[in-house]
DNA sequence: TTCGCTCGGATTGTCGACAATCGGAGATTT
DNA sequence: AAATCTCCGATTGTCGACAATCCGAGCGAA
């Protein structure tokens, strides 16, 4: 599991946590307004450590605050997931790259063995959930941690990168590139296994590049649609 | 100057930019604790929107908190930096390339007097500020900006990475590097005039690693001295 | 002397109440 | 009828006080 923090420490991280997850969830939705009050006896506390959650959050950009007129959750639209796409190839694709030189070979046996779990999952499934469950930015996230890297880690770890959590959720239906991915995925580890640096970067960011190409085209049809 | 708003808004977000403020120029020393109840009284303001601006510079990395035991400035050590500066070399040479066909010619000529304008200001102070200036962080996020990509210009921006700018702060006594920076930068705003994206990427991506590199010596110095 | 325990002060975490501000319904004017 | 003004309710911003927690000084025992 990405999220780290079950429910321990303050009740401004517990409500952090909880608020997060309802909008990854999209239980609450996309740019409703969040009102402190409703909240916080929701919650069960204060609107003191309430509001510390909700700066929390808009430093994770969950949320858009304006002063004097409250938080509203934050809308997906095409633009934000298309710059969020391009930093997330740079930046893995980066990890990636570093990865190769600094994993040890179990954490990359690991790896390995986290896609066979991955594939009979699947295959339970009929490949409905592999590319956009949490297994995958599980994967992800591996290869971030491999990296060795304390921003990256907090840049696109559990910290910053909800909204892509978010994004996932939100297009979760559409179950036609898990296939693809997996043996993405494969050929990304074995480029791990020997070392090569290079070709990891270069086949991350093009699995990246794929998967916004799919979302990208799943708006398409939402617009459409609406 | 790239703190924007100045003494308005909420008091939380006076104070977190008050305190960013004392954090990057280094009157607030780092790992030093931060007293809630002595900040409070010393910005004329309640330790509610204290902690939230605490909760805010929390997520931008310069303090740390933990639980029940306050929070500290945090503490750059090689290893941060090197983190650092790896994460910016992959966001800024991708801003470059981005950059090299999104902005407009006006955009370029303004970066190019930019850059007059510090020729200038070398010329009279003897380059004594030139690499470690707000000038150079400035002309770094115009870049960042002309990638027109929102979630770079908040990561690299104001908001995110005021790290930088502390340390730039703590090294700004060295002068050596001023005349090649400037003369990269020269380099790097040819490409983007030429709309050559894959060449400008490489120019930022050098220009970076040597400043990594100045940098890197200064605090092995710093370190033998010590 | 050194280790462990207890207790007290200081600091953080939390709450409830008050003040400031904003958005909107309704009345008034042209 | 349309536009503007005014006032009111609701919501956010802020403060002070109380409770919970932690750190360290001082004491006592081995």
């Amino acid at each position: 599991m990405l999220l780290k923090e079950p429910e321990q420490g303050t009740l401004a991280d517990v409500a952090a946590h909880r608020l997060a997850h309802s909008i990854v969830t999209g239980e609450l939705a996309q740019g409703q307004k969040l009102n402190e009050a409703e909240l916080a006896e929701r919650f069960g506390m204060g609107r003191g450590p309430l509001r510390e959650a909700l700066r929390h959050l808009e430093g994770m950009q969950l949320v858009k605050r304006i002063p004097n007129a409250g938080a509203r959750v934050v809308v997906l639209d095409r633009k934000t997931l298309s710059d969020l796409y391009a930093v997330r190839e740079a930046l893995e694709g980066m990890a990636c790259h570093i990865a190769a030189s600094q994993m040890t070979d179990e954490e990359i046996a690991q790896l390995s063995a986290l896609l066979d779990k991955h594939e009979e999952q699947i295959k339970q499934d009929g490949g409905k959930v592999y590319s956009q469950s949490e297994g995958d930015l599980d994967f992800h996230y591996q290869i971030v941690r491999g990296s060795r890297n304390e921003m990256l880690m907090h840049l696109l770890g559990s910290e910053q990168y909800q909204l892509l959590r978010m994004c996932r959720y939100r297009t979760s239906r559409n179950a036609q590139r898990t296939r693809p991915a997996l043996l993405q995925h494969r050929q990304i580890v074995e480029a791990l296994a020997n070392r090569d640096g290079e070709l990891a970067e270069m086949l991350m960011r093009r699995h990246i590049q794929g998967a916004w190409r799919s979302i990208s085209e799943m708006i398409d049809k939402e617009e459409k649609a609406a």
